[in-house]
DNA sequence: AATGGCCTCCGGACGC
DNA sequence: TGCGTCCGGAGGCCAT
């Protein structure tokens, strides 16, 4: 595994651990829970949480957005990876992991465990019908891989947007799951510059995004995605799709397309990956020509 | 009112 | 080695 790659789990990583914990978990009685660390439990109460789990049989697990949904009996309890958050299935007799906050025991001995270096990760446990009142899951905008993501939708939202491109695209209310990589990702295969202003974006450059958006999504979905952090070890095979990156990590590198030099910088507070060739910077962009002609810190030689 | 941008949470990685 | 800085998803906050 020396390929694992410093990322966040966006939409395919959490769709690949959902597949693998549907594998693992759904059927299975919860029989208790410890919590080690509450800040990761946002509601109801931690006590509460583990009382009302305990006895629940696993019905199924969901996705939405970068939510997971484990679907119980009365219950869903909504988990959102944020950074770092991953789980396990393991023997009770495995040795605990460093940054193990929460413990769901089954029977015969098994367990889910969720791991978190950064402890940004959340678990809220609500019953089903309040799930649509949750804030966050609550506001999600379409799914990228569904009916209704398409060049005209994209439109919509980004003529009333004056924002960059990159931070509509990473804002969740317009499209559920997408992250830094993949927005980099597919904003390099549509050829836009993730500076330009969204409301100047033609119906040509929405319709490019959104269909670059569903080819990067779903392929990483086949993939497994690109996060090895976020699989469940034993099952979900690590993700592949960082074999497939064309911009995101590879600052320094020659550009598929043209050749030139892939260009890191910052938009919407992001590190952001561009070919200044291919994707033709705005006035004022800070990511231009000029700025990839300033030596790069570190090129990624191998 | 809605939008955009900045700050916060955290600790590992990295630079000096 | 030791210390400071950086990084980021989403929520909170504030200015416009």
């Amino acid at each position: 595994m020396g390929w694992e790659m410093t990322d966040v789990p966006e939409l395919p990583e959490v769709e690949t651990v959902r597949r693998s914990l549907e594998t693992l978990i759904v059927d299975r009685t919860i029989r208790s829970v410890d919590v080690h660390l509450n800040r990761i439990v946002r509601s109801p109460t931690v006590s509460e949480f583990c009382a009302r789990l305990v006895g629940q049989t696993v019905r199924g697990v969901g996705r939405r957005g970068k939510y997971l949904l484990i679907d119980l009996d009365t219950d869903v309890l909504v988990s959102h990876l944020r950074m770092e958050g991953r789980y396990g299935f393991y023997s009770a007799y495995d040795p605990v992991e460093t940054h193990t906050h929460i413990v769901f025991q089954f029977d015969g001995r098994t367990e889910l465990r969720y791991r978190d270096v950064r402890q940004f990760g959340t678990m809220d446990l609500l019953e089903r019908p309040a799930l649509h009142l949750l804030p966050g899951l609550r506001d999600l905008g379409v799914e990228p891989i569904e009916a209704g993501f398409d060049g005209r939708y994209l439109m919509t939202a980004f003529r009333r947007r004056r924002a960059p491109v990159k931070a509509v695209l990473l804002d969740q209310t317009v499209v559920a799951g997408l992250g830094n990589i993949y927005v980099d990702e597919a904003l390099y295969r549509a050829r836009v510059h993730p500076e330009r202003r969204a409301h100047t974006l033609s119906a040509k450059d929405a319709a490019a995004i959104a269909s670059a958006v569903r080819e990067v999504i779903s392929q990483a979905i086949e993939q497994g995605g690109s996060s090895v952090k976020s699989y469940v070890n034993g099952f979900g095979k690590p993700g592949g799709y960082q074999f497939a990156l064309q911009v995101y990590g590879r600052t320094g590198q020659a550009c598929a397309g043209c050749g030139s030099s892939i260009v890191k910088g910052r938009v919407a507070g992001r590190g952001t990956h561009v070919c200044v060739h291919c994707q033709r910077p705005p006035r004022n962009a800070t990511i231009s020509r000029k700025s990839s002609d300033v030596s790069p810190r570190r090129a990624g030689v191998k």
